[in-house]
DNA sequence: GATGAATGAGATTTCATTCAT
DNA sequence: CATGAATGAAATCTCATTCAT
């Protein structure tokens, strides 16, 4: 999935009737707008800084964004949309829970991998937004949360068991989304490896706990690394 | 712990010749200023909110502060100061590793239950802090990385085990702080309850993942709550 | 030579580009800048002043200056060059050493009569530029001051004198121009009669001296004038 | 002459009851000042630089001067006081006028070279006081001036001459006072020499003009300086 | 005398946004 | 579509000055 198909994936109303070029040029704007809001956080980023990385005058970036709020609501719309269309695809198909489990949480992660920039200002600026706009998202949002609630209690419960979720199942959703959300803090794909592979640690810890990891310990990496984490910058 | 007794944990050079007086002050400032960071960001709130929430001019504020981001870095060091020694504190006990682990996350819960508003502006606004002051917050960070790092990998290999964190322990780790630290997003005592149950569960889910959760279900829960997670602000 | 004149004498690199419409405003500013600064000193004009006395938004003035200091150098940069320039047009006519600092001293002078305010900008106010805006501006008035030393070494030891200024005809040159750089402090047209009369006569002065006017006083001031000097403002 | 004597040498009211432990450290204080004037100029110079020069609370200034301007005033009173006091007695003693003018100019030099920070806070900060103060000091700067100018007169037409100056007598003393005061601009006893030298050299331009130095070049400077006038900061 | 704390006024600069062209 | 020019509002920070202690 590309960026160009996360723009593509939903359109805002105002959008909808857009000719192909313009949808083109929004998508670089969009862009270059997330790489600078994960970088310096939605407040700090100007619009002089935006016009300044698109080479672009700031009266040019009014013909695509009413108002700067707007600017961050459509990015967020685009990609939270594009995460959910993905993710409810991969739920969408058969397997045991905890099967899809393993694959919800490496697609999210693969989303992360593919759009970092674009899926950390969806993380971390919702509040940004305000009224109207952030119903409309957190909407998506918790769609999202209730989809992977859903898994996670077929995981304990069973594919049969109760639908109700309990009080319990929600917390350790929340603990997951945590885990994933967290990862914009620490990953770096040279010092940690590739996303496939954090995906995996994490549903092994997900599902069996470290005491599992003890019990298999030894074995388990026969080549220990000399990498370190969570250092250097 | 009272936010008093962070305040007088570790200081910052400038004011360890402040007399008391001053002392209670600036501690009065930067409980207010933690609440508006916490609320709207760092780069959102203005000097001026400050003021006014405190009843005070701007130009008062600037005897306690440099400016802007020294009263950050103030707060950061203060509150990051606190969580370390108390957690250093929780460690140097007795008991085996699954016993420290435990009181660690509910240590760390319980100073976030006592200092919402400090710890949040600390866990999301590090990045807010420019080079030096950046360095110094990021050490403390770091030996407190390094002692849960410790902790966990004890977990995994034995109290005997090997001293040397392989890179998943290094992961785990992360992810426990990925859950810790996302409940800023989520938490609400009257929803969720006191933390010191939330850390019972995290606990559970870190040592033996939701598989054990599932053999003994049924009888956990035995009067399912109506409630429901991530909703209605 | 009008204020224009001296706008286009030389271009900061920045206003190369500049549609001639907008460096006719730009003109403007600087006049004005420059009324402000000479009456009341670089550090105490404010940009709220200039604001009010072009009848422009303060935020306005930010169009045409980075900012308070680099609307100093423009100023200095455009006058000192359009100075320069003119004064090396009059030293490159023929003439005796003795005629030629007579037309430097007047055209000096007379660029000081139309341009009084900018001048004076430029005289008092080299020091509230920093670092790299200060040598280029210093760079150009050396090349002033070579210009003169070289007139007055010739005068002294005749056209085809040693090239090389001796330490005393250093002195001499920066006497001159403390005679023409104080004329700031008590020049009154209405009270002093033209610049070019007091041309001629500091011009004597330097060539010939005092003793000279007495050999040939009495018949010089016919009818000796009333008017007071270095007083009332 | 000492920097106390200039303190001494004329008192203002206020201050003509203090006790001599006061006026030891008034002394202090304003010789620090003149040093942060000369430095930066009036308007910039702030209270708090000057505290911090003087590792001293900024309240406690306000015991010395009632506000900043007054602190100029006093600074300004003294030294014109004593800069004036010193030329009176030059003046008072016989000789030929060309001898008396030789005395003022090295005596000017002299004072300039022994309370440099005091003399160019004088002679460049006047516009910086206002109404009741600037005439004071406004009034011992023009006796200076009329002093000059009769000596001047007086070489001109000869001690029994006129004793009304013409109008060119007065422009050519202003002359005199712009060599004089625009030494700040240049000065650096270590390049330039001693200040009684430049004296004998302005003397000798004031009184004979370049064309006397002209007839009498070659043997003048034996051995030609390598240094450099004007440069190198 | 001396000082820490405090403040009103104001300085420079920035920002999102608009509008004529 | 695109832009240069412009601006009201507001942000950070500074400054001279005062006052209780």
């Amino acid at each position: 999935m590309t960026v160009a198909s996360i723009a593509s994936a939903t359109l805002t109303p105002r959008e909808r009737h857009a000719r192909p070029s313009t949808r083109k040029k929004l998508d670089r704007l969009l862009m270059k707008a997330a790489a600078l809001i994960a970088d310096k956080g939605f407040a700090a980023m100007t619009m002089r800084d935006l016009g300044a990385a698109l080479d672009m005058s700031l009266a040019g970036l009014y013909h695509y964004f009413a108002n700067k709020e707007d600017l961050l609501f459509q990015l967020q719309y685009r990609t939270f949309s594009a995460l959910l269309g993905q993710q409810e695809t991969i739920a969408a198909q058969p397997g045991t829970p905890e099967e899809q489990l393993g694959r919800l949480l490496t697609g999210h992660l693969q989303f992360f991998a593919r759009h970092t920039h674009e899926l950390k200002a969806c993380t971390f600026e919702l509040e940004s937004l305000g009224g109207a706009h952030y119903r409309v998202i957190e909407e998506i949002r918790r769609r999202y949360y209730r989809m992977l609630t859903s898994v996670i209690t077929q995981v304990i419960r069973g594919p049969t068991g109760a639908a109700r979720a309990t009080r319990q199942d929600r917390h350790a959703t929340l603990f997951v989304f945590g885990m994933l959300n967290w990862i914009f803090m620490w990953y770096d794909r040279t010092r940690h490896g590739p996303v496939e592979q954090i995906g995996v640690e994490m549903c092994d810890l997900i599902l069996h706990g470290l005491e599992h990891r003890r019990r298999h310990a030894g074995g388990r990496e026969a080549h220990p690394r000399l990498d370190d984490a969570y250092q250097r910058r």
